[in-house]
DNA sequence: TATGAATGAGAATTCATTCAT
DNA sequence: AATGAATGAATTCTCATTCAT
């Protein structure tokens, strides 16, 4: 009962410090953030970030954690909503770049960190490398029922799906550096008609 | 006499560093990566370094850069080769392959370390700006010619372009990343095919 | 009442490290006196002693600072203290020369950092210039009122504080080098005579 | 005869070495001076320094050391050809101000980096500790003939000259640090003034 | 004699983490 | 549970000196 009673604080303070984490995270990346800056950020004391995370890298992951989680959920129901396959890929790379441009924190942390300690070849979380294939495998599963149904080619599903995902991201990057053309609505339309054009 | 003597050691050992650097860098990533680790790497005293390079930033900086130009340098001369548009792409897709195949110290660098600081919104060496933008335009030079020939749809070159270098940048970290599926030519024919079939 | 407890620890471990730096730069110089000697003087560690000031010149700083605050309020008490024009010049000059014969660590440092600075034109903290400008004129002060009463001769007062100064600095020197003759009170007296008869 | 024909080279560029060093560590100071801006300056190779001078004090020390010999004479020459003994105290203030303000770059090491030495107790020089003591030594002569002629009151003439050399640095000092009233020839005139009624 | 590349000990400073209160 | 003072290993960079040529 008294668990019952104290978890809900304890998983608020928690949530303060991931929101705080993310905001540093974003502007100052990984390596330029202390973890006093967090702290401060949070209104907490140094020693008490320790109660609710045993690192810094903890820290990042679990920030990383929560946004994948529900990036995850909201491109699962986009996609469960649309019908066809079009719809099905319109509604995974829509919901994904919104929600980049909602929550710019997580994904400029996803993007530089995360992809870094990919390519370093650092353990992943195995939650984060399981939400990153879910992600890839309904983009399959859509584009292997559409073959089955005769209305794209017969293509590798995995394939096809990788390059919706790399072309998903580029749109994302493009968003959010700093320099370059932005991206606007036609840009999205582009690259879904590439697709559809180049699937069928 | 002296100085045609003299010159290339000096160019040797900087060279001998920027091996050392690429190396470690690629290992252990940026911020992981002590000055010493080079030094060690390379075989000479930590001091020796920085009779060649003025900052750990510097040597990093430099590696990429000399990267970044042999690759620009290859593709664009494949490129040129190619008399048709499909060609050209198939030259730049399979020319940064290759390269990033034998020159993963570079690669793992680039992609990770640098996309960062873009996303860090860090101010970027002017010549690798360039040597990215150049790499766009080739692209984007090739869809407008294409288009002009009426070979392909009607398309904004440029976004074209970026969604080849997006695609492209998927198979390179697909390959470098040290899980899921590997890429095989498959691959790169699945994505060729989709992107020439998008775009006629 | 938790405050007024606990900001005296804090100001007392700056004192502490204040005097442990006191003594090490006195001993071994500034340039030859590593910060790590100071905390291992003070018994703290090495971070430790950038919780209390930023850099290894502030403390030098502040340790010179504090002595001189303390030995401009002794002096002007003691100058106040007199009466005759006489009395205010053997104050200053026994004020001074007591002081540094009790903080011999102080002077040190004065003595030597602090005034090569001052000829090296490196820029001098605002109060100490002003504390040495005050000392040389509560003298001028009282030169200019003894000429006006018309105790001593009409001279330019501030020259004849400039010389007291010099020669209160020439006595404390020789009683705190390492060789030639040390000071005794004949030595005071004979300076102090040879200014009083020199400006009547 | 080689010796002979080669000594007077050897003993060119250890004065330029000389020179370029007093005109650097005047310039920057003692710890901010690298051994590289004094051969720089020399325009000879790092190596080549130190075929001529064992380490970088031995070249502060004998930059110092050939000054204090060159002020020295001059202040003896210039002293004997006074007659009187004001005239003589006249004669060693006035050669020394002078040599100080031609020769501004000696005057700077001299005043801060050598005295910080002594004061540090670190070993000095002997000859050039000798020579300190002659110069005061030369005084102190001066003021006992005129004690022995009845000239000036029966002082102690070592405390006398002390007086003097006191008030010649101060004189030297307020004329090269930045700051603060310069000197002129009044200052002088009232200096001297001062010590001759004080002392008769 | 002259060179200047190479050395490596040593400097100041930072910061993730701990722990006594 | 919360604090924040204390820690000390680790980091980048400097520079007097050496030595092979």
């Amino acid at each position: 009962m008294i668990d019952v009673a104290l978890k809900p604080s304890v998983t608020l303070k928690r949530k303060a410090i991931l929101e705080a984490a993310r905001s540093v995270f974003a502007r100052k990346g990984y390596a330029d953030t202390a973890v006093e800056d967090i702290t401060e950020q949070a209104g907490i004391a140094k020693g008490t970030l320790y109660l609710y995370f045993p690192s810094k890298d903890a820290i990042y992951l679990a920030a990383l954690l929560e946004d994948a989680r529900r990036l995850d959920g909201l491109a699962r129901e986009a996609m469960a909503a649309a019908t066809s396959w079009e719809g099905k890929v319109r509604a995974y790379v829509e919901t994904k770049l919104d929600y980049c441009r909602q929550h710019q924190d997580f994904i400029r942390i996803y993007v530089t960190e995360f992809r870094t300690r990919c390519m370093m070849g650092k353990p992943i979380e195995p939650e984060l490398y399981q939400l990153i294939q879910q992600g890839e495998a309904l983009l399959a599963d859509a584009f292997s029922e559409a073959a089955a149904r005769g209305e794209i080619r017969n293509v590798d599903p995995v394939l096809a799906a990788y390059t919706v995902c790399d072309i998903t991201r580029g749109l994302i990057e493009r968003e959010l550096r700093g320099w370059g053309r932005r991206v606007g609505p036609d840009d999205v339309e582009f690259a879904l008609e590439l697709v559809c054009r180049g699937l069928r």
